[in-house]
DNA sequence: TCTGGGGTCCTAGGACCC
DNA sequence: TCTGGGGTCCTAGGACCC
């Protein structure tokens, strides 16, 4: 039986607060972000993207477009509060929630719908998106589907308040149409390469990734990625558990520009030192660590630099992960002006199941490291039976 | 005084081991 | 001595999303 999953956005969320915050801005050209070398627009009202504003536009460039916009700093003590408030209230309707971000979800109400007195879906929702508009003052689109990604190209398709139903069936009549710069997961880059082909709508798209199975004109991913997405054979299973983090990283732009070798140097052992605090927070240990540098050379068009080491154990030791977090940078800072520094650290495990998702070399260098957090019995039941097939492996070839 | 910052996932070549 | 394929890890880069 088909799942019935909900994908619920707020409409122009950090808007929406300023607007609650003071009802005066309702109807004017509003928009969210900093102002000052590196800012950009997160998000603006309807009124504002008349005059061709939009999320991920440089801020100079939107006051530019729209000489009377009105620009406001994110309000992050409020987003937190809304937000909470928003999954909270949603919690009234089902416990399966995927949280997406501050101000997005997916909710599973298969169950509680099929219990419910009201039979009527669409009655049903409009219960759903009313009740929040009067206990919080917040806008939501509804996207309705048997997968998530039918969900979430749901709720983009009406907004704002929104309420838009994709059964397999409708796939051809609403999402066909559609052009390809509104499939969810195909971007700028992937948007321009089709349209060179002369693919225009999303059916067009459709259709030759199903006539041309053998073609190398688009990847095997994105063919795979396009057919099981339309047909509704994608996931239907919402991730509710906390999962652990893949990676931890920060990027900052200078203040200004520059080449200075120990200027930078001292900016960068911050950003160290705060990703060493989150992995601990986290309570993960790292086996690489990642060097971004972005140039300040508009010529190469600011490009990003990564440069990567492993390390010899995971580890959330701090002497350890800055020491090698300064070598690399000295090893690959040279006197190239740069705009952007990051520090990254990734391939992590949680602490707590360590023993559990380590190999035996991972875990010898801990041993020989005296890192004294394992569980000494927890390792003996793991890797008793290899470390006596390792021993008469040498005595063998002795 | 001209493009953020937090992430995830995929690809691909080279090294190295078996 | 020559040749090769599979698996895994390391590193760098790119695309995408919010």
């Amino acid at each position: 039986m088909s799942r019935i999953i909900l994908h619920i956005d707020l409409n122009t969320f950090f808007v929406r607060i300023e607007e609650i915050k003071d009802p005066s801005l309702v109807g004017k050209p509003v928009a969210i972000g900093h102002e000052g070398r590196g800012g950009i627009i997160s998000t603006c009202s309807y009124e504002a993207r008349k005059y061709g504003v939009h999320s991920g536009m440089p801020t100079f460039q939107a006051t530019q477009l729209c000489k009377y916009l009105i620009l406001k700093d994110p309000d992050s003590e409020y987003i937190h509060l809304y937000s909470n408030e928003f999954f909270s209230y949603l919690r009234n309707f089902s416990k399966k929630i995927q949280v997406l971000g501050c101000d997005e979800c997916f909710v599973d109400i298969t169950e509680e719908f099929a219990n419910s007195k009201e039979k009527n879906i669409d009655k049903y929702l409009k219960n759903i998106q009313d009740g929040l508009y009067k206990k919080t003052k917040l806008k939501c689109s509804i996207g309705v589907a048997p997968t998530k990604f039918l969900a979430k190209m749901g709720s983009d398709y009406k907004k704002p308040m929104g309420i838009t139903i994709i059964r397999k069936k409708d796939v051809e009549k609403l999402l066909f149409p559609l052009d390809i710069k509104d499939f969810y997961g195909i971007g700028k880059q992937t948007t321009s390469k089709l349209k060179a082909l002369g693919i225009n709508t999303i059916g067009e798209l459709y259709k030759i990734c199903k006539e041309n199975p053998n073609s190398n004109d688009i990847t095997p991913f994105i063919k795979d990625y396009v057919i099981s997405s339309l047909e509704g054979k994608t996931s239907d299973k919402l991730d509710l558990e906390y999962e652990d983090p893949k990676s931890i990283g920060t990027t900052r732009t200078l203040p200004y520009n520059s080449h200075n070798k120990e200027e930078i140097r001292k900016f960068y052992i911050k950003l160290v030192d705060s990703i060493i605090g989150k992995l601990k927070k986290e309570h993960q240990l790292t086996k690489t660590i990642t060097l971004t540098l972005k140039d300040a050379d508009c010529a190469t068009n600011f490009k990003t630099k990564t440069y990567s080491k492993s390390l010899n154990s995971y580890t959330d030791n701090e002497e350890k992960i800055k020491t090698a977090a300064l070598s690399l940078y000295d090893k690959v800072f040279k006197d190239q002006e740069i705009r952007l520094i990051g520090f990254t650290v990734k391939n992590l495990i949680n602490k707590h199941n360590a023993v559990t998702q380590m190999t035996f070399d991972d875990y010898m260098y801990h041993e020989k490291e005296s890192e004294t957090y394992l569980l000494i019995n927890e390792i003996n039941r793991k890797f008793n039976k290899e470390v006596v097939k390792r021993a008469s492996d040498v005595i063998k070839k002795k």
